[in-house]
DNA sequence: CTGTATCCCGGGGGATACTG
DNA sequence: CAGTATCCCCCGGGATACAG
């Protein structure tokens, strides 16, 4: 069996999730994708990959987020499966952020992405200036 | 020197496409990012991996993207270098969409996050569905 | 210290109609 | 066929204030 038969599957039809007449609307592939559509949450991944942190510390690390969104990413990234909060009962309470192994393998894969904008971003940038150059 | 004192460089660091003191605020990997965050960016990045397009191909192929938004995505994903766009002069006018050596590669690092959304959505949807069932 | 609760704005994105 | 143009709505996301 040609390698090449198996190349075949439509790259759509694996973004779908399905083969063929699947329905594009809500494709489960779809809806991981936009979970990580967020401003901050490829960020916040990225920071919890290197090590666990406290809320305050997360919030030093990414001085440009505010309170609010760094609450509400965590709690989206902790919905999904990919960020565990555990809470110590200190006084004032103290809550720390990890990765769960789901997160870490999903990072994997993002990680991936991360590295080729930071190895490509000036290409992106000159597609960009040129791209502009004309349309003026 | 010992490969893991490579590794401390911090993911964060990565992220920020430079080490230390940098802003986070204008950091060119997040500009990369945040390109493909669109809801469709990604998915048609998929559909051009598979073959060059047409316009109305494309729209037949996603049934639930609107004109305007097909529009406009394409039009994104040109500026930042990742398609091309192609006029064939006839009457009345077809247009050819395909992706670029940068696009091809982009997709390169953006397919290990679709493939791992494949294998493990349904992990995902599991986590919120628990994570929804304990927050009733 | 770690969050909610409000208010508010800008922009992403859909529907529809019109043009070369 | 392949787009622009226009209108409009919703929600992502910032600022600020309050609470356990």
């Amino acid at each position: 069996m040609d390698s090449r038969i198996v190349n075949l599957r439509s790259k759509l039809d694996v973004y779908k999730g399905m083969t063929g007449g699947g329905n594009l609307a809500d494709c489960p592939v779809r809806e991981v994708i936009q979970g990580l559509n967020g401003k901050w949450s490829s960020l916040l991944m990225a920071a919890l990959a290197e090590q666990p942190y406290r809320f305050g510390e997360l919030r030093r690390l990414v001085p440009d987020i505010s309170q609010r969104m760094l609450t509400q990413t965590l709690h989206d990234l902790q919905r999904d499966g990919y960020v565990h909060r555990k809470v110590f009962p200190t006084k004032p309470p103290s809550v720390e952020y990890s990765l769960t192994d789901l997160g870490r393998s999903m990072f994997g894969a993002l990680h991936h992405l991360i590295q080729w904008a930071e190895l490509n971003h000036d290409a992106v940038r000159q597609a960009r200036a040129g791209f502009d150059a004309t349309q003026a």
